[in-house]
DNA sequence: TCGTTTTGATCAAGAATGGTGATATATGCG
DNA sequence: CGCATATATCACCATTCTTGATCAAAACGA
């Protein structure tokens, strides 16, 4: 039994049909005429020698030949989607560079990973940095997109996730509630985490001290696993090592925090469209 | 990013040229022009803006876009196979007739239930029998087809499978070696198993006698595992309350038998054609 | 009920596509 | 250095596909 290979444009006319309902909206979605959709379902089904659909009024119904087909149909053009994207992939090429904040480093390889498994053909250099500098980096064009924290609904940027802040302490310290209370924060202006922790505490009137600072997360952990001090962290930077406070230790409830977007103010390049799409898709609330 | 459809016919092409690793011997399995597949290949590689091949002297070379992409052609086009053949597959209709000896009735509700899913417009009845009635039968064209058993290497059918027939009693009782042996036989004449059985014995000098018999091993069951006598099966026919005896018995050993399919004399009709395949397809050597 | 509108089928015609044979080019082999 | 084989390219032809126009049939509305 040989197999002659089907038309994946008939079948795609087919299911446009079978969505739509009709042989006109068909057409208007396929940009084709009307009467090129209507021929080519009886093309189909002169290919075939079989009996796809039959009217009943003004209406359109498929028998079960018809359904079949839409199966078949379907599971083909999706597989033919896959496929055309997936080559298409392969042609994306160029340079990129991507800021991010160092202590979201650990969210994002499996995304690189992806990233370039679907587009060998981009260089992808990522850049560490805080949250202020990334923005300026990416207005002055040193970077083509920069992954950024920043307060609720601060401007700049496409949304990504939201996320809620949290106190941390070591694992296996009891939380220091001294006062004042001993903070391990990023450096002087450095990062919204200070800037939000700062403003969360004024407003609960406790009064704090600086125990620690540091340009990023791993110079801080030492300091809170040893039990010296508290720190501000988001859900997903949490590590076996450090232990989230919740609203019974009596510190200020902290508001969520935003992870950003920025891009380059030109037009962006096809690969940092194509990672900027990956990056929402992957990263979109996984709450 | 939107996703124009591939061309099956392209792909089929591409993959020829990869099985048979040149653009001629691909021409001459599509029954295309060398040209034609040239071109096919060209068109391709034009439509994806993409370079699939690149020649060392004579000889082609996929580029890595050209692997990938016929992994997707392969996957593409089996699924393009598999929907023809099943869209084909609903448009065979007409009646069928198949005779099958009684004892492998048990064998069979697996493919005819394949069969009706394959094929649902086809009418399919199915006619029990002696396997010498049922060759009468198909010569007489009463049915269209026949599964019998026979002895080994005697003509007409083609054989689908070869078995070993088995001696066996009752599951709980010992082995009946008495002299005369007490055989449960199918009627006289009837069945193939018979004269098997009566040939091997005579060979061995033994003597025996028939202690029961019937029309099919339904009839016969009882007998057997009341252990009131020995019986001849095929292990396909082994049931839970059948065991089969070995040559520590002391019973002569038993040839092959044979099952094979018989057609009627003329063309067959394509329902035939279809159900004859796929008994051999789902029968063959399963051992 | 009778126009009006919308939808689908059909047709002829023009455009575009795809296949072919002929031919030129290149490669491998003796 | 040819000869044999494989591939690329080209012009031509046939077929296929799309389209606009037209017609028939339903649905719609008053």
């Amino acid at each position: 039994m040989r197999a002659p290979t089907l038309d994946l444009t008939l079948l795609r006319t087919l299911v446009a049909i079978s969505d739509t309902g009709s042989v006109t909206a068909a057409a208007k979605r396929l940009a084709y005429t009307q009467s090129t959709v209507s021929m080519q379902l009886q093309r189909l089904e002169a290919q075939l020698s079989l009996i796809l659909h039959e009217r009943e009024g003004r209406r359109i119904r498929f028998t079960s030949e018809g359904e079949r087909l839409l199966n078949h149909a379907r599971r083909l053009l999706a597989l033919n989607d896959e496929a055309w994207s997936d080559m298409q992939a392969r042609q994306v090429t160029g340079d990129l560079t991507l800021g991010i904040p160092e202590d979201y480093a650990s969210l994002l390889p499996s995304v690189f990973a992806y990233f370039n498994q679907l587009y060998p053909a981009v260089g992808l250099k990522v850049i560490c940095g805080t949250s202020a500098h990334l923005v300026e980096q990416v207005k002055a064009k040193e970077l083509d997109l920069a992954l950024v924290t920043r307060q609720r609904n601060s401007p700049g940027g496409d949304v990504i996730r939201r996320e809620p802040l949290l106190w941390a302490v070591g694992m296996h310290q009891q939380p220091l509630l001294s006062d004042p209370l001993p903070l391990a924060l990023y450096s002087p202006g450095a990062d919204v985490f200070r800037e939000v922790a700062e403003q969360a505490l004024q407003s609960a009137g406790r009064s704090w001290r600086v125990a620690y600072t540091s340009q990023s997360m791993a110079g801080l952990a030492p300091i809170v696993t040893a039990g010296l001090a508290i720190v501000v962290v988001t859900r997903s930077m949490l590590t076996p090592a450090l232990r989230p406070l919740d609203e019974s230790s009596g510190l200020p409830a902290l508001p969520m925090i935003e992870l950003a977007l920025h891009r380059a103010p030109h037009r962006p390049s096809e690969p940092a469209r194509r990672l900027g799409e990956l990056i929402r898709e992957q990263l979109a609330v996984p709450d």
